[in-house]
DNA sequence: CTTGACCTTGCCGCAACGTCAGGGTTTCTA
DNA sequence: TAGAAACCCTGACGTTGCGGCAAGGTCAAG
């Protein structure tokens, strides 16, 4: 046979022969004296054992060390692993087409959320604030909600969400009063009053760390940091203002357990 | 925020985050003094919406589209695709799961096939070909068998098997007058006479295409060649006594349909 | 004689990053 | 205040299992 032939007998490109001969699976053959390879049964039977394996999952390491020991003994191993490994795909698969799926229905059913698919948590959130007049800082906190909602984990966004529910009846108050800090320094005098408004309507539990999808359970980055990130591109002094208030929050929540 | 927190934040390395900006997926943010990058949560926000869509399993160009297209004209499109594909993978992967729960089975249960595993329908014929002397003949033959029950589609096994049932009773006849021929030429008078006993026990059926898995059912390759190619490395005058009788099978059919 | 279907070697490409290498910056700590 | 740890930068190569192309050589048929 030349290398067309087995190939087609066992099914597979030529080129996927020459590569397993080029990494060491299959011994390369006789040459015809022509150059052409000249492939005999054995090797057929080699080959088809080989495509077996890989349709089965197995890469081509791991193939070699099924073909390498004559016993079997490491083949009931890599294969237990291999077993194990598909589980897991499968089920990486499956949870993966559950959330398709939810998005695939959310999308046809009508509204296509353009900026970015929102926690039903989140939506519930903001569909109670209604309607608020026009103003920068509640644009920029949206965004922030918006990241908050695509990086905490689902376990923790109810929670993190009902905390936020109690502060968004004060939205009103609150936001004009950063909004009026756009343009101010640092250390003006209003940054104090408006910390003291804010903190006044957010509850204890927001002075502590939040979990992120990067903190991956055990070195955790604490909250402040993430906190310190979320707030950093706001004007000095309402930056000022709610750093303010969390260190408010975090007094009020040291006194009072 | 720098490369290594918004990473941490939305997870992601920041070798990813980097990756996305080569491609073109998220913008090359402002950049402090001394060269860092400087991220906002904007940038924070679409990442998030990046690393959810290509978890989702998209590829980066996918996630390119959706983002490109501020309607969702696009966005239920590739989902759908997505959808179709992850189920189909899904199915693939519970498929290679079963057969490789048949072969754990196997393994565990004591034989492990070291010469890879036989179909069963091939065991049940070599158990009932029994005991037979030694042959070098016969080892080929197994050797071949072993190839047509990796390289047949599992639909034609047992058919071709069934076939192969009456020919098997007749082996202690054919093996020796086959291994007769090893050192003879082509032109040997006992290549007829071997030919005739071997045809004799075959049946018609066999002389037909034989299907693998190669031949994807359209372009047939016509199973005279894989006859051929399995029957090449024989010594000449056994291949001759072969083809002849192949041959003779075929007539045979063609004569009494 | 040409055409078309094979074969040969060799090298680039892919998808989504991981992982150095080689150098600069910032920050924590002794 | 110095040194070390922990960041950051760019650039380039490695990973998997081949697919595809280039630039030839070989072979059977029309």
């Amino acid at each position: 046979m030349r290398i067309g032939e087995i190939a087609a007998l066992v099914g597979v490109t030529p080129r996927a022969v020459r590569h397993y001969h080029q990494s060491g699976l299959l011994p390369e053959p006789a040459r015809r004296a022509n150059g052409y390879r000249e492939y005999g049964v054995r090797d057929a039977v080699l080959l088809a054992r080989i495509r077996r394996l890989t349709e089965l999952g197995l890469g081509l390491d791991e193939v070699r060390v099924v073909l390498a020991d004559d016993e079997g003994r490491g083949l009931v191993e890599v294969m237990e692993e291999l077993s194990q490994d598909l589980a897991r795909q499968e089920a990486e698969i499956r949870d993966r087409r559950e959330r398709l799926a939810t998005l695939l229905d959310e999308a046809r059913a009508g509204r296509l959320p353009a900026d970015g698919p929102l926690s039903p948590e989140l939506s519930a959130l903001l569909a109670g604030l209604g309607e608020l007049p026009e103003s920068p800082m509640a644009a920029k906190d949206r965004e922030i909600l918006a990241l908050l909602d695509a990086v905490v984990p689902e376990a923790e966004r109810s929670r993190l969400m009902g905390l936020m529910e109690g502060a968004a009846e004060h939205a009103r108050e609150v936001y004009p009063l950063l909004d009026a800090l756009s343009g101010a320094e640092a250390d003006d005098p209003r940054v104090a009053e408006a910390a003291g408004v804010l903190a006044a309507c957010l509850p204890d539990e927001l002075g502590v760390e939040i979990p992120t999808a990067g903190s991956g359970g055990a070195a955790g980055v604490p909250g402040a940091s993430l906190a310190d990130a979320l707030f950093a591109d706001l004007a000095p002094a309402q930056s000022a203002a709610v750093h303010l208030a969390m260190r408010l929050v975090r007094e009020r929540r040291e006194q009072r357990p």
